[in-house]
DNA sequence: ATTCAAAGTTCCGTATAACGGGACGAATAG
DNA sequence: CTATTCGTCCCGTTATACGGAACTTTGAAT
């Protein structure tokens, strides 16, 4: 089939299946079968592969993902120590600041949510754990951004682009290196509605003891919160402290 | 390979591999090789087929699986609206018992943690979401078992025996059925120390409008929190408060 | 610095097993 | 009761997944 690229392309069958599901929740062989473009018998063998091994079940409304991979999902963000220590600090930051607080990594060029904490002014979000967003245009992204080696970052840009969100992403690569100067300066990162109009935050990267980025800190809110003294100074220097201290329990757990 | 089976065993080695990386946490090439006899190339092509595919990152300590699973995670305990429900109504119940409350699905004859909430006296747990456990050494295990048609136990049963766990866990056929009779009538499940030794639960089964099961809620902890008029009166009725009201919830959304 | 060993990547011919088509059986609807 | 759709199974063909080997890179040791 794609005889350049050296893959299984069963596997990748498999994983067209795997993603359809998630997509769609639920869905029939003959669905699959249709969608994907292959033979019912191949379909038939793929979801068969998948429900013996655990991966899949085969319900009443169809086959659909089985919670196999609510065990694969915890283990991976349980797997790094240092990601544990990090949400402890997101929740102390959702309660002190009473905003939303989140932890992310960057995982193939993007800014994956690893935990999120909403305080009691909860705003309706429609992040979640394992949601990607474009590193460029969320506040945790940035801050990582500007503490990765600059090939690094031009490798993210060449695979992904500066896609706009909102009228206020950042879509210029000028304007990003200078605002990455701009967020080693100041030591932390400002996004100004570049996920979502109408919403603010400020992000720190963390890193380990050899200054290796291990991911990034925000708190975000609404404009309407977010402004004046509390944003400028209160949580900037919140999540410095937060950041600060949880650097020193990864380094010296 | 496996002639019999009609799987795809292409997809079956991909399998391997993500599960290895699983218990590896992380593993290079040449490991992977090794512990899954497969040729240099073969696990190269199948390592850098899921690392296109975003579901494997390549570390400097090795392979690893990607935060890509704890999307497909979240997704699984999210899609269904009656496990949003019921992890509204655990959260519930371990603030009002202030011990550990658990929402527990079957699945391939398993069942399994959907979520968990420790209150203020939280025991250490070993469980997190995605765990598997036997269906008959759980309390909500047991309730679920209590509503399934005969056939489908005796399916569970010829898949995976009553392996024990502790010295009280049920082991016995004829033990089983008893105490599946017991709990329907009794309305709740009760598991005393067949999990672990020294932890006590009482569970029930959540069922939706047709009377399908669609899991079990069910409180658990130490032995000497867990007796007496808690045990056996508060407790039981706070959970048939919550699984009745759950029940309604569910119908009526 | 230089050498050596181990790990990782790429290529290629061969044998296998993944594929689609079709036949059969089951379930649902008209 | 018939017709249609859906799911399962089988089989011959051919694409492709495989292992071996050559090649490159890494990094450890001297």
């Amino acid at each position: 089939m794609n005889a350049q690229t050296n893959t299984v392309s069963s596997v990748e069958k498999a994983l067209d299946v795997i993603e359809l599901l998630r997509e769609s929740g639920t869905a029939r062989l003959s669905t699959v079968a249709r969608d994907l473009d292959l033979s019912k018998s191949t379909a038939h063998r793929h979801l068969k592969t998948l429900e013996q091994r655990g991966y899949v079940v085969d319900t009443d409304d169809g086959y659909a993902l089985s919670l196999q991979f609510l065990d694969l999902g915890e283990f991976t963000r349980t797997r790094n120590p240092a990601y544990q220590l990090a949400m402890e600090k997101v929740d102390e930051l959702a309660r002190r600041t009473d905003e939303r607080a989140q932890f992310m990594v960057e995982e193939h060029g993007r800014a994956v949510y690893v935990y999120r904490k909403t305080g009691n002014h909860a705003v309706k979000a429609d992040s979640f754990p394992g949601k990607r967003v474009p590193v460029h245009a969320s506040a945790a992204g940035l801050a990582i951004l500007s503490k990765l080696p600059d090939s690094r970052v031009e490798a993210i840009l060449a695979q992904h682009g500066l896609e706009a969100l909102t009228s206020k992403t950042i879509t210029d690569r000028d304007e990003l290196f200078a605002e990455l100067e701009c967020i080693r300066e100041r030591g932390y990162s400002i996004n100004d509605q570049g996920t979502i109009e109408g919403l603010r935050a400020v992000g720190a990267a963390v890193t380990d003891a050899d200054g290796t980025v291990i991911g990034g800190l925000s708190i975000s809110g609404p404009i309407n919160r977010m402004r004046g003294e509390r944003f400028e100074e209160e949580f900037p220097s919140l999540l410095l402290g937060a950041t600060n201290e949880l650097e020193l329990n990864i380094a010296y757990q």
